[in-house]
DNA sequence: ATGGTGGTATCACCA
């Protein structure tokens, strides 16, 4: 199907039933998704797929303000990095009792990734593949209605110049390698996560402030474009092409206050993926909230199979 | 010039 068309793109607003990516206002959003929910009556997976990526700093910390999110349906599976939390102490009966099918991949104290799914998630698999001396709990996949999904926290890498940042780059070369054999599936792919990669000056309020930062070296954000090229789709940018869409505003100097954010949160689609492709957005709403975590919500939506 | 976590300080580490 095609991404988004010529005459999506000259609509000026008047929503039209049944409409794909065209209109971007939240009014209409909300108003064509509901159409579609309560107007296609099919099967469960004859329904859109919407996939969540939340760094939430913490899930016992975040807990209430999560499960309230959740509770407004906001996607049918959410990828949550920072879970910092090993895997008994994940506070699964929570998410469970509302209905949520629960993996997590934590360890202790930091780091840690989970998926939250409606419906039960096949063939999980936790660690990246490539160096079995790495510990640290950063990686999982998981298939959900014939979409192979990744959950990526990737490294931050700070300070440049130690083996912090080594590590991180040499943890997007294993992720490049992962990807290669995901693309060579031929089956849609998502890469969701917080990437602690700023792509290009567009994705930081002020550019110059990272200058010296792992998230904005120019090794950094070359992995990420040769992670990209290899074939895979930057979903916020189908909607929005240009200009700010930050996911992390930080705790200090009033960041949010003043939307001095970051675009570090993103999903990557594989062509499959991509041409399944119906809405990206940026759920601003949880970072304004008290004890937010430092991310919010990017929420892809893609059609049935 | 903030916040989460963990271990057990007058804090260290990570982001």
């Amino acid at each position: 199907m095609a991404i988004k068309s010529m005459a999506d793109q000259q609509n000026d607003g008047a929503p039209e039933p049944l409409k794909g990516a065209g209109d971007t206002g939240e009014a209409h959003q909300k108003e064509r998704f509901t159409r579609r929910l309560t107007q296609d009556a099919g099967p469960r997976s004859m329904r859109p797929m919407r996939i969540a990526t939340f760094n939430i700093n913490g899930v016992k910390a975040r807990l209430p303000r999560l499960q309230e999110w959740l509770a407004d349906d906001p996607a049918d599976l959410v990828c949550l990095q920072e879970i910092k939390s090993v895997d008994d102490n994940f506070p699964r009966a929570a998410f469970e009792d509302a209905g949520w099918h629960v993996a997590t991949h934590g360890q202790k104290g930091f780091n840690g990734v989970a998926m939250l799914s409606r419906r039960p998630l096949d063939d999980v698999m936790t660690g990246l593949p490539g160096d079995d001396t790495d510990t640290q709990a950063r990686y999982m996949e998981a298939t959900l209605g014939g979409v192979r999904v990744a959950s990526i926290y990737l490294p931050n890498g700070n300070p440049v110049g130690t083996e912090k940042f080594d590590y991180k780059l040499a943890w997007m070369r294993r992720l490049t390698a992962r990807a290669k054999e995901l693309l060579a599936t031929e089956r849609p792919v998502v890469l969701s996560g917080d990437f602690n990669v700023i792509p290009a000056p567009e994705d930081a309020h002020d550019p110059a402030a990272w200058a010296d930062d792992a998230l904005y070296q120019p090794e950094s954000r070359a992995a990420f474009r040769a992670l990209v090229h290899l074939g895979f789709t930057d979903a916020i940018r189908l909607v929005q092409p240009h200009g700010p869409a930050y996911t992390f505003w930080d705790y200090q100097r009033g960041a949010w206050q003043q939307d001095h954010g970051i675009r570090i949160d993103h999903h990557l689609l594989s062509p499959q993926a991509a041409d399944r492709f119906v809405d990206a957005r940026v759920d601003r709403a949880p970072r304004g909230q008290e004890k937010a975590s430092d991310h919010t919500p990017v929420i892809v939506t893609l059609a049935d199979g």
